[in-house]
DNA sequence: CGTGATCTTGAGGGAATTCAATGTCGGTGG
DNA sequence: CCACCGACATTGAATTCCCTCAAGATCACG
């Protein structure tokens, strides 16, 4: 049973770097506003309507639910080039913030489902994005089933892939968000890390710069 | 770490009866056809291509992944009426086994996207079934970083959801196979059924029977 | 009625949590 | 410039929950 999160204060905070674009969702982006959002904003709430649909043009994203008693599990975290907040039904399923300031590609849903019932491309991607969130999920559900090295190892490793060709990772995201992503405490984390960094699995010139040393060892770890 | 379930042996078993339909999977109704399989029959396998997808007419079915070290994890269970195996990439993400016996209905996936690029309603009810397994999968995290109690409870009340009306639940599959569904271990499932019981929030009439005496203590312990 | 599979129960140990204190870093104002 | 403050992170000690190992109990089936 891990901490709550405090109410989070808004303080700017220089936005990460802008990243090149993968294929998926890019017929839809003629169609939307790029907005600017603060740090810890909220860009739209479990249970509200889903009219749009969302790409991270730059910063970084946390979508989370939070159960009766307070714990709260974070679902996924978007970086540059990521679809979030896509729905079929009417809903959104989670809810989403601003985890540093960034900017936010905004598009209308229905008019991507109207073009889709048109156009079976758009259709097959609306499709294959949902499918990638899919996968997150699973993968997200393997995480949660291992020991806290094993969660941690894999998370690190799940980070520098976004990163690839470097061993060095920026985290934009607070222990507490990292805990209540992989469904640990602040402390199991934060201690865990010091472990890796012992066995000089990683290096942490940085509370949130993350140096990989072996990635044989942490890949060993991750199952 | 859960223990790893023992290589099943094929006995037969009386099959569970058949179920009405719901919307989700109507128009491919027609596109394929019934086959039996044998109890813990492997109907395809993680990594295998997806040639077909599936639909339960009678039994029960478990997909699942198994991690280096043995540990078995199943994503979920699928009964009469569901959609297994559907995916968007050219590869089965889980293994799929028959836990009873079962009838399932086998479909060309091949022939379900080529007409999904013509009728844009069926596109939208692939689409639709992949959302579905999408909040399974996310159902299934919120489930993962409860409490053991918390974790049966919400089981119970899973599975109980499948037979709208009644209190009582006949559950298909082993306690392996629940322990594999909740990250738990046999132990854990069934000194917690025992709880339950001692509490009245449930009675156990078999091992495999559970009759829901207390939905109002289940629920508040779902979290 | 015996046999194997499945399930339950018990005792002990270990991993992660809880509670508590200390450390670090960036910003702000004296 | 440095002292102070709050947010964030690390570390320590004690506890708790679940796992592991082990032994019985129950059930289906030959």
């Amino acid at each position: 049973m891990q901490t709550q999160t405090a109410i989070r204060r808004v303080s700017p905070q220089p936005p990460a770097g802008d990243v090149m674009q993968p294929a998926i969702g890019a017929s839809v982006e003629l169609m939307g506003a790029t907005m600017p959002y603060a740090r810890n904003a909220e860009i739209f709430g479990e249970n509200e309507p889903a009219e749009y649909l969302y790409r991270v043009v730059s910063g970084a994203v946390r979508t989370y639910k939070v159960l009766n008693d307070g714990r709260r599990q974070i679902g996924g975290f978007y970086l540059p080039g990521d679809v979030f907040g896509l729905e079929v039904g009417d809903e959104h399923s989670f809810s989403a913030e601003a985890i540093t300031e960034c900017r936010i590609l905004v598009i209308k849903r229905s008019s991507v489902i109207t073009l889709a019932a048109r156009d079976s491309g758009v259709a097959r991607e609306l499709w294959a994005m949902t499918a990638n969130e899919l996968q997150r999920a699973q993968d997200h559900i393997m995480l949660l089933i291992k020991t806290a090295q094993e969660r941690v190892a894999g998370f690190l490793l799940e980070m520098a892939s976004r990163n690839p060709g470097s061993n060095e990772v920026e985290l934009p995201m607070s222990r507490q968000d990292i805990a209540d992503y992989l469904g640990l405490t602040i402390e199991t984390v934060s201690r865990t890390l010091t472990q890796l960094e012992q066995s000089a699995a990683i290096a942490l010139p940085a509370s949130r710069r993350i140096v990989l040393r072996n990635r044989v060892a942490l890949s060993r770890l991750n199952g």
